[in-house]
DNA sequence: TGCACGATCTCG
DNA sequence: GAGATCGTGCAT
């Protein structure tokens, strides 16, 4: 069985467009409160690229929710939507570019709300280092290069951000 | 201090 | 097609 290594922060330091593209094929690994390690393999994501953008959350300015996405890339920024899913996004860009990629699916589960339940995520993960935590990482497999893109999902508010098509979608 | 709504999903 | 369920941002 071959190791893979643990991605470096670097990686996550490009623009969110280039990150959500390479991801695709990567494992998440996780460890669970029992100590068991599960792995998943990121099919779907999507990227969200500054204060400009009026789909992602950094456009209402630097608040405490989207303090993290400010943040260098390799951290990982949760949050909580319609009061039940706790979605998944790592940061991406440099200091002060607040940019982020959003997991919404993986092998075994497509749906960005289900991911957040597969994994058991919570508040505490806001903030997390993907570099240094021991419960949540990301390992790098080989990228997935066949792919399709689409509009982002609900986010039809965003005027003609709407229309990008910073969702990218492994092929089977 | 209150209120409307969201990067969603499930069930009927 | 509506309900669940609550933090956040903006109006009051």
């Amino acid at each position: 069985m071959t190791a893979f290594s643990r991605l470096r922060p670097e990686f996550f330091r490009r623009d969110a467009v280039t990150v959500a593209r390479e991801l695709l094929g990567k494992t998440i690994a996780r460890r669970f409160e029992s100590g068991e390690i599960k792995r998943f393999v990121i099919v779907e994501t999507e990227a969200y690229l500054g204060e400009e953008d009026l789909a992602c959350h950094a456009s209402k300015g630097r608040t405490p929710r989207t303090e993290v996405m400010y943040h260098a890339g390799g951290k990982i920024y949760v949050y909580l939507i319609y009061g039940m899913y706790w979605m998944l996004n790592f940061v991406t860009g440099d200091d002060g570019h607040p940019q982020a990629v959003l997991i919404r699916g993986v092998d075994k589960v497509i749906g960005s709300g289900r991911v957040g339940r597969l994994l058991q995520l919570d508040r505490s993960f806001y903030g997390e280092d993907l570099y240094a935590s021991d419960r949540l990482w990301v390992e790098d497999t080989p990228t997935i290069v066949s792919y399709s893109t689409a509009p982002r999902v609900g986010v039809d508010y965003a005027k003609e951000w709407k229309e990008m098509k910073w969702r990218f979608i492994a092929n089977n």
